[in-house]
DNA sequence: CACGTTGGATAGCTTAGCTATCGATAGTGT
DNA sequence: ACACTATCGATAGCTAAGCTATCCAACGTG
């Protein structure tokens, strides 16, 4: 065990608590006292960091996904659906007025976009939730942006889809699903400050790079 | 100060912590023990709130883009570049290894989009973190798709600074890039579930409508 | 056959984000 | 004028998450 700690990076503390929490499955039992690890311990704990840091998730978020993932039968828009739910345990999804005007502007963007999407998407809820915020707030003028924003997303969808068809197998393709609906917010998010900053170039006369440079505060 | 609770929802020891915590500006006082709070005072903790809840972030941080907010002379570049730090209290900006694959990846990145960015965007760190770690699990293929990523970035920004470009008061600019910025990237990840389902439906040979459907676990 | 290490269980620690209590003061209704 | 209630500010307490530290029995290696 203390190989995987020094192998991972990894306190044994921790991963006792991860074996603990069922996030990492218990090594192979040599003895009553000892237990061998493999690679996949490595590899497992290197993603059990990943969707903690870099994705955000929970501990028990991420014991949900990991739980996606290791079930081979389960149906691959099953995992989808279990990442989506994951990636966001913040109360994004909590309830939403029945008709409330972000549901409507939701339903018209479907509409006029013409995606098929059912009706438990968790997106769909998200979304309402975020525009009733933009209307709660004054920012009205987000609506007429929409079409873009959803334009951009379907741009990621295509990008998302493809690189699950990269793998044959099942099982990469679970993972792949989980770690590029965690990991891609993040990258998708960062992507986004770097384009914001070189448009806002072309839009405003001041180059932006007059601002106090170095981390704020 | 009851009003206040009742017209905001938020719970009176509440509003107090934010008092305390520098979030919300003191009421005008009318006299030792009592302070008159007016419209502004509701829409902040809303703001607030927001920020919290949707955008998830700390209360510390919620301050600092507060703080940035209310600096009316602050340029909007310095408003664009808290908005951003804000966004993510993660360790996503943690050390990056000096030279390591994903700061590289982002480099060519940039250079085959043609994109103007200062050395200390935070996306950067940000997209070079993430890609390094889409390499330590073994997803390689990432590195493909980035310019389709790139350009949904661009278009996001595009409609982002077309967002600002309402307002010509300086001061509902600045409030625009914060929220938008932070309330964006919520609203982004919510569009991608629906994109995601929507495109694998033309994927995929079996419909995602077979998923169980309802809350997980 | 003794001693160091491991696994497992239990308990403790730390931070964030509220929430509850308290005492002094001041406006309010009668 | 006088009891009553509400507010303010300060302090202390509470809950959950995510580790971390301690303990003990069992093993296995020298």
């Amino acid at each position: 065990m203390s190989q995987l700690c020094e192998a991972s990076g990894v306190s044994v503390p921790s991963i006792k608590f991860y074996l603990r929490e069922g996030l990492l499955p218990a090594g192979e039992r040599t003895s009553a006292t000892q237990a061998e690890y493999g690679p996949e311990h490595v590899e497992r704990l290197r993603l059990i960091r990943a969707l903690i840091d870099i994705g955000g998730l929970s501990v028990a978020t991420a014991q949900r996904v990991l739980e996606a993932i290791d079930s081979p039968d389960l149906p691959l828009s099953y995992v989808f659906g279990v990442a989506q739910y994951a990636i966001s345990d913040t109360s994004l999804y909590a309830d939403v007025p029945e008709g409330s005007a972000g549901t409507a502007q939701v339903n018209d963007l479907i509409g006029s976009t013409g995606w098929l999407v059912s009706d438990d998407n968790p997106g769909r809820r998200g979304a309402a939730r975020v525009l009733d915020t933009y209307a709660d707030l004054g920012q009205n003028h987000i609506g007429e942006h929409l079409p873009a924003y959803a334009e951009a997303a379907e741009l990621i969808a295509r990008a998302d889809l493809a690189a699950v068809a990269h793998h044959t197998d099942v099982a990469d393709m679970a993972e792949t699903v989980v770690v590029g609906t965690v990991l891609g917010d993040a990258l998708n998010a960062s992507l986004r400050r770097m384009a914001q900053e070189h448009v806002s170039y072309q839009v405003f006369p001041a180059p932006r790079g007059a601002e106090p440079s170095g981390s704020e505060r």
